[in-house]
DNA sequence: ATACCCATTGCAATCGATTGCAATGATGTG
DNA sequence: CACATCATTGCAATCGATTGCAATGGGTAT
């Protein structure tokens, strides 16, 4: 492949010049610089960026650690992330995790050792497994924000949805239909501030209402929603209304609820979370609360940039939260007392 | 951050001595090698890929370009990609060149002046839109390999389903289940030998049936799916079985369907392509045509891996072609006849 | 004791760029 | 005409690794 040093020798000059003229130096004549970018074109000269980036330091390349794709909601942000990054003039250096501590890690090293700018990390369901790898590279000068929060995430910069307000949303919503009798089915993790069940438990509260300790399931696979729902409907009263924290498991809670012959919304209503496409698309049409992954990925480019260019860098980790609504669609009604 | 250099002044050895001992060379002596691991395992040095890559003149990355991922069929595909690449020991670099033809090839040069070892691109509905530059650099000497096939791809390697043979057993699961008056709703592209419209056609007419060019709608959009259902209703007679050429579209035309009162299946059967994890989930689930995506990013990888390696450097290109089967659910039934 | 061998280590070139500084020559000025 | 100025250009160091080859020195065979 051409270099360098071959075009100045088709140019009888320099590289030290063919290098100049190619940047746009005003330092070399321009009659030269035409005839350099002339030769340059006609043999296909393409800059070696791993040699540009040895000498500059730095890669023009910005890391992602995802946790999968499976879930529709990664595709979605990912898309998004990987519009800005392009925008703002980076690569995109992807690597899947597969929610599991050891590949986080390796992933990390990995960008580390390629010295991207910069690391985007989007936590999985169950926070940051490499905290402490993460923390120490962070310490080190590589900038890393993180989407999500979960405890010792204030170390970072952080964006996340504003879950718990989303919670607080369905729970009026529910209020407001007169339902009295709630399950929840939610996994075992604790975001904080940002826990959605925690903060819905505690605004169904504010309603003067308090959630069954029986109504409350603790599920981390879809074939537990699945038991979840089996011992929902034999308890007594039967719950008029579900809150499923996140869309994926709402769907498969619809699915078995209608299986067992039980009608959505009319029996009972199920609400999620996260307005996946695919959420508008089956029937019924789910109740949920979105947030707009846009923004959220603005920010989240927008933060890194702004610590890789140093245009921020001394300042204290901030974090942003994004606003979220909720869309009501048919998967929830009016409370119809059933219990008889 | 710590270089060769800094441990090798530490460890009281010359640089060269260090860079042997890190990657257990022989050539040291081991009292020796041991004492620099652990000097540089102190000192957490980690090995400076970008230099590493300059001299080495390989990148161990992979670049990939994919259309976009709001089409569920490409992160699957992804995943399955990103898993491969990193079992084969390589980084992933991701472009999303957005179905657009300036994208894809400043996404081609964008890699290339990475040096990546090696190009994987799917490309999108309308093929691949670079296609001569990327004819261009796979002839200087970059190994790529294609998913999905267009006029032209054989001068690549590449890796597809066998949507031609999906697509005539959807028109045998049509013929067989009665149908006589049978739409389709495609885009036009132009695939070749795997193109699903006019393998479908083709079938279709084996069975004897033609179908009438008023019942074949071009569409590029799902505002035109949604024209194409409007119009397809007012025909007479009307059709009892629409092909979509793809799920999403199939999705689409199903919502609208239903809209208009029409039952699908009984009134009218609606068959899909491509077995999105969505096609299960809708009411009623789609009748589509599946592949092992997972077989098609293994043969991918493993065809990129092994001219990237030389194994199969001087071969002619080679295409594999991935088997394809239909998958029977509620969307599709028994023709009724309704023209009445 | 001499010669030779082998294990270990260091020297220096190399990968392909960027850039501070020195060198060159043309031009302008007093 | 002598000298300062300025626009161009080249030299050489540098980024942080890898590796062929030469150098060193201890041990063994003759």
């Amino acid at each position: 492949m051409m270099k360098l040093e071959d075009i100045a020798k088709l140019a009888g000059v320099s590289h030290s010049t063919v290098s100049r003229a190619l940047a746009g130096s005003t330092l070399v004549n321009r009659a030269t610089r035409e005839r350099i970018e002339a030769i340059a074109n006609d043999h296909g000269y393409m800059v070696n960026q791993v040699a540009r980036n040895l000498k500059l330091q730095h890669t023009n390349t910005i890391g992602l650690i995802a946790p999968e794709l499976s879930n529709p909601y990664y595709p979605k942000l990912i898309q998004c992330i990987a519009d800005y990054v392009s925008a703002a003039g980076y690569s995109l250096q992807l690597h899947l995790s597969g929610k599991n501590q050891e590949n986080e890690d390796k992933s990390l090293v990995n960008l580390r050792n390629n010295r991207v700018d910069g690391i985007l990390l989007v936590t999985g369901e169950h926070g940051l497994m490499a905290s402490e790898y993460a923390a120490g590279l962070h310490k080190s000068g590589i900038p890393i924000v993180l989407m999500g929060w979960f405890p010792g995430a204030d170390a970072f910069d952080f964006v996340t949805g504003d879950d718990a307000d989303g919670a607080r949303q369905i729970a009026r919503h529910l209020l407001d239909l007169g339902h009295k009798n709630i399950a929840v089915i939610g996994k075992p993790v604790h975001r904080g501030p940002f826990d959605r069940t925690t903060a819905f438990i505690n605004e169904i509260a504010q309603g003067g209402l308090v959630i069954d300790a029986g109504n409350c399931y603790e599920i981390t696979s879809e074939q537990d929603a699945i038991l979840a729902v089996k011992q929902l409907l034999q308890t007594e009263p039967r719950p008029t209304a579900i809150f499923a924290y996140q869309d994926s498991i709402a769907l498969v809670v619809c699915k078995e609820l209608q299986a067992a012959g039980i009608r959505v919304p009319d029996d009972i209503s199920v609400i999620g979370f996260d307005d996946l496409d695919m959420a508008s698309y089956v029937s019924p049409a789910l109740t949920t609360v979105g947030c707009h992954i846009d923004a959220m990925a603005k920010a989240l480019v927008q933060r890194l940039t702004e610590r890789i260019t140093g245009e921020t860098a001394a300042a204290e980790p901030v974090g942003v939260v994004v606003p979220t609504r909720l869309i009501t669609r048919q998967s929830s009604g009016p409370a119809h007392d059933i219990s008889s």
